[in-house]
DNA sequence: TGGACGATCCCCT
DNA sequence: GGGGATCGTCCAT
């Protein structure tokens, strides 16, 4: 009994860690698990490979002018989903993080597939099948995998059906790579990209391993 | 009220 | 490697 009370209790700490700094947020989210149960009970996973943090410090953020409409989301509670559309097109998704009135969030870049692979290839109108890591390598894919749109926008993860599921224990340093985040242009050299090394579900993995 | 632009993706060359 | 698709958001008139 006091064991299952301190694992209610564990989870209920790690989940705090999402009011950190978005960097440090960041990395604690590679090799954490995404996952939707759609309403006729097929079930989503995907864990996360690639994010990059954003803050309201930072001229690439959405945040960095304040709090409007469309950002709100950002300055609530941590642990909730802001999605936003861009290109006319897309959407993407960020777990919002840091305290209460602040502005930040980190975007899922990229999830490896584990659970629900034909549904996310039909979400995604994938055509070859046989390339599974295409089918959630990018912001905006992997959105379109899972479902996830503007109805999303303000979701609280803790909650069914879209929830993260943080790690037990932060993956080894020497695991992570960071890098300036791709396809931005203001504060292009700040290095608050993350992704798990050698994984090949990585945005862009087979491109730039060519 | 209008215009510029974007945390992307996909197809074509 | 380059460009088009397509529309919500924000800022300048």
């Amino acid at each position: 009994m006091a064991y299952c009370r301190s694992m209610v209790h564990d989870t209920a700490d790690s989940w705090k860690v999402l009011t950190s700094a978005s960097d440090i947020v960041a990395r604690r989210l590679l090799g954490s698990t995404l996952v939707r149960v759609l309403p006729g009970g097929v079930r989503l996973a995907g864990r996360i490979v690639e994010v990059e943090a954003y803050d309201q410090t930072d001229a690439a953020s959405h945040s960095y002018r304040g709090r409007t409409p469309r950002t709100d989301v950002m300055f609530g509670p941590a642990g909730h989903l802001y999605v936003y559309f861009t290109y006319g097109m897309h959407y993407c998704a960020n777990v919002v993080t840091g305290a209460e009135g602040h502005g930040a969030g980190v975007l899922i870049r990229a999830v490896e597939p584990l659970e629900g692979l034909d549904t996310m290839a039909e979400n995604r109108q994938h055509r070859n099948r046989s390339k599974t890591h295409e089918l959630t390598n990018g912001p905006a894919k992997l959105c379109q995998a899972f479902g996830i749109d503007k109805t999303w926008n303000g979701h609280d993860l803790r909650q069914e059906p879209l929830r993260l599921e943080l790690s037990q224990t932060p993956l080894e340093e020497d695991m992570i790579v960071q890098t300036p985040r791709i396809g931005i242009k203001q504060a292009k050299d700040v290095p608050w990209r993350f992704y798990i090394r050698e994984n090949p579900y990585v945005s862009g993995y087979v491109s730039r391993t060519r």
